[in-house]
DNA sequence: ACGCTGAATATTTTGTTGATCATTCAGTGA
DNA sequence: TCACTGAATGATCAACAAAATATTCAGCGT
């Protein structure tokens, strides 16, 4: 239990540092001088520097799933659901990367050096969509869904763009809220009426 | 007109190096060589090597421009014509980077460089969209839509990821057909029902 | 006047070298 | 034995100079 609680002081003094001056300029020996420790001490705690990175997004990620998870049971209609988690999503992020803008960077690295984390956050997202996706069927207010699993991957595509809106694109929270709420307009029409899968490939 | 030859000569030149050797890597003065000319005379044809670029790329999407006018105006169902349309350029894109690895690099500069060059190429897409669904609308195939303009832009928005498929991810062509197709369904679902537009602004 | 050249200039890229840094691990103190 | 240190190692980065390159333009030949 001690040994967590240096990983906590570890991540967090990581954290401070990288939110203020960015991944690439914060250095080993900086986390562990403000720990009081060695650089060497760290890997006793973290395999490498991307560890810290990564620990540092599984933290803002697991906060974003906690709300996600409480607005996929909430009582809001399906559709509404669907709307506030990714309103939700957009918004945090937003902020976060608008509030510490270096933490782009940290988004960057991950995307670059660990794909296989963003399918992870992806997956346990698509949890969630799942369990709005067969309420709204239950409830009668989407049509039935043959693989509910799909179709929540099917929606992530569409909206990749809006998860991290700094990297895909310049434009503001505002602008791009009302173009994430045009894309679930069509989307959320498409779950009400039913979704025919394509017949055949086209050449 | 012996202006026009002369321009065409040096952006022939241009592409077959750049397309070999990759934008950054091809040099004015060997352009210039190729075509028995100075480098300075080649600012008589085009203000800088970026305009050559934008060319390069006004070349490739004219004929893009054209298959998709046919396809906006051919006489199959709204629906296929849509998913014709979005297959057509997935598929030029993919196997035009597939073919010669360093037009991906051209993409990358002007997205940069010229990010109004980019709106303007989507601006053009959606007058073939607008047609498609306003054919659909017409036709009974589509629900009424108030404003096609604003409705293409939402499925512009929802098929960014597949623009540039070597861009934005390194999946292949088969699974970004798959992925395509999946989020037309969706998109096409939804057409048929009619969008409610979104009621009230979240949060 | 016209179409072009090639030298001049400004900007970028490249190459190099010294530092800095991530990571490892033998060894220290408790 | 256990938690840690600090020196050693290789990799990466930063800064600066040198070399290429993009761009301009005065002037040449027709």
């Amino acid at each position: 239990m001690t040994k967590s609680k240096t990983r906590e002081q570890i991540l967090d003094a990581a954290m401070n540092r990288i939110k203020h001056y960015g991944y690439g300029k914060t250095t080993m020996s900086e986390i562990a001088g403000d720990c009081g420790m060695s650089a060497g001490n760290i890997y006793r705690f973290f395999a490498s520097k991307l560890d810290i990175a990564e620990a540092m997004a599984r933290q803002f990620n697991a906060d974003l799933y906690q709300a996600m998870s409480e607005i996929a049971r909430s009582n809001d209609a399906p559709a509404k659901r669907l709307r506030r988690v990714f309103h939700y999503s957009l918004s945090q992020t937003f902020d976060a990367i608008e509030r510490e803008a270096k933490i782009l960077e940290v988004a960057e690295v991950l995307g670059e050096e660990r794909p296989l984390f963003m399918n992870e956050g992806l997956a346990q997202e698509r949890i969630y969509l799942c369990t709005i996706l067969e309420d709204g069927v239950e409830q009668g207010h989407f049509a039935p869904i043959a693989d509910p699993n799909y179709t929540a991957e099917m929606i992530q595509s569409a909206l990749m763009k809006y998860r991290f809106p700094q990297l895909f694109s310049r434009l503001t929270l505002p602008k791009l809220r009302r173009e994430l709420n045009g894309v679930l307009d069509i989307i959320i029409a498409g779950l009400q009426k039913g979704i025919e899968k394509t017949p055949e490939t086209e050449h």
